[in-house]
DNA sequence: TAGGCCATCTGGTCCT
DNA sequence: AGGACCAGATGGCCTA
């Protein structure tokens, strides 16, 4: 048993069980180890249960053993089912993903990693990375294939492993500044979208606002810096009208030209995807599916986008993306500020999920539990203290009319548990 | 490699 | 009008 971890543990007795009439023992103690995350909860009970991980690992001891906090459980946390955006923060550090306005508006939890990667055999090939998948539906004619920080990251390790002399030469350029340092005064308090996810630059209302984020900027590998401000440059053109906003990122955008030419002197395919992966619907056209209703209304949005260079991103003086109407006169401004929204909110009830998931008892830290198994062990969880307190709230679920006894909550509770435990576990 | 699970985008609906 | 909530679609990751 890990003492850094909460446990309840249910220690059984071969007392012969009472089906139907069972009464809990009095002398149920709830105990409190020294340690303020370790809590036990003792009673015994005539365990009718089949032998399981726990029962393998602690004879008949069964070790329900959720976490209280993530605290000091580091393998906890890489297998935990729901985990905070932070959380994955520092987990898939090289993996991230997805789409590109994901990463245009926000840093998606996987999409900004913070730390190496564990798995780096998975990780992909080059900047823009094409992954290869299972087929897939293909949608007007547009298959969903997605860079994003997956290949960036990947970009970043293979830099900080391979070429430190450029790494140096941007060093001496930047001297360590922030991103922040660099480009606030170039944009004179706007936040163009592009800007919130780059790390160590964060503005009012970004979210994720995390210190694993920060990071000074001539610790980027030279291409993510020319990809952040290219694309910062490119959104802040965008959105501005100001001509000196727009000059300054005209500049930026011709600067990170050159210095693209001097970083990857052999062809501009990398430093274009990446650059193209960053624009909102630039790469969302060519990645994104589109819904049959929406289909033909962003065809003439998703054509035009696709026509549209980076540099006609900085130039044009067409109307933006971001006064295009989407579906119902939404312009592309508010579909993405929508989307960002629906992330937060996704993400908090995946916080929710993870909170609700340190609360319940599973068998090992290693079990990997769905959010369905949470909701469904949580269920059953509660029935059992509920009894435990004289309360029946096992006759309002699909028990109606047949009461369960405290046992039967403990036994419904410890199945549901192995039940979701062998439906998906680690090895 | 198929399937499960998850994150994300997106449009629809309801509510304030 | 805009935000919250929801469900469908889809891609990515992981495991058996």
């Amino acid at each position: 048993m890990v003492t850094t971890m909460a446990s309840v543990q249910l220690v059984k007795n071969h007392q012969p069980h009472h089906h139907g009439h069972y009464h809990p023992p009095h002398h149920i103690a709830l105990l409190r180890p020294a340690s303020p995350m370790s809590m036990t909860l003792d009673y015994s009970l005539a365990n009718t249960s089949q032998s399981s991980e726990g029962d393998a690992q602690s004879g008949s001891l069964r070790d329900l053993s959720p976490p209280l906090s993530a605290s000091g459980s580091e393998e906890r946390d890489r297998h935990s089912c729901s985990e905070t955006p932070l959380k994955k923060n520092k987990r898939k550090l090289s993996e991230p993903k997805k789409r590109a306005d994901t990463v245009e508006k926000s840093p998606s939890p996987k999409n900004i990693k913070s730390g190496p990667s564990d798995k780096g055999s998975r990780n992909k090939t080059d900047l823009p990375t094409i992954k290869k998948s299972k087929s897939r539906k293909v949608i007007n004619g547009c298959a969903k294939k997605s860079f994003s920080w997956s290949a960036a990251k990947q970009s970043v390790d293979r830099s900080e492993t391979t070429s430190s002399s450029s790494e140096n030469e941007t060093s001496k350029n930047s001297e360590g500044a922030s991103i922040s340092q660099i480009l606030q005064p170039i944009f004179h308090g706007h936040s163009p979208a592009a800007l919130g996810f780059i790390p160590g630059l964060y503005f009012p209302g970004t979210p994720y606002p995390h210190s694993a984020l920060q990071s000074s900027f001539s610790t980027l590998p030279l291409q993510l810096q020319h990809t952040y401000l290219a694309a910062a440059a490119a959104q802040a053109t965008a959105n501005s009208t100001s001509p000196q906003l727009s000059s300054h990122a005209g500049a930026m955008v011709e600067s990170d030209r050159s210095l693209q030419s001097k970083c990857n002197p052999s062809g501009p395919s990398s430093f274009t995807s990446s650059i193209a992966a960053l624009q909102p619907s630039t790469a969302q056209c060519a990645s994104s599916s589109k819904t049959s209703a929406s289909m033909h209304e962003d065809d003439d949005d998703a054509s035009s986008s696709r026509a549209q260079s980076p540099e006609d991103l900085s130039i044009s003086g067409k109307l933006s993306r971001k006064h295009r109407k989407n579906y119902k006169n939404m312009t592309r401004e508010r579909r993405v500020e929508a989307n960002a929204r629906e992330r937060t909110r996704v993400h908090t009830i995946s916080a929710a999920f993870d909170a609700l998931r340190h609360a319940v008892p599973s068998y090992s830290h290693n079990q990997k539990l769905s959010k369905l198994a949470i909701l469904r062990i949580a269920c059953s969880y509660i029935m059992s203290l509920a009894r435990l307190a004289d309360l029946d709230y096992t006759s309002s679920s699909e028990h109606i009319g047949t009461p369960l006894t405290f046992a039967q909550c403990v036994d419904m509770c410890t199945n549901t548990i192995q039940t979701e435990g062998r439906a998906r576990r680690r090895h």
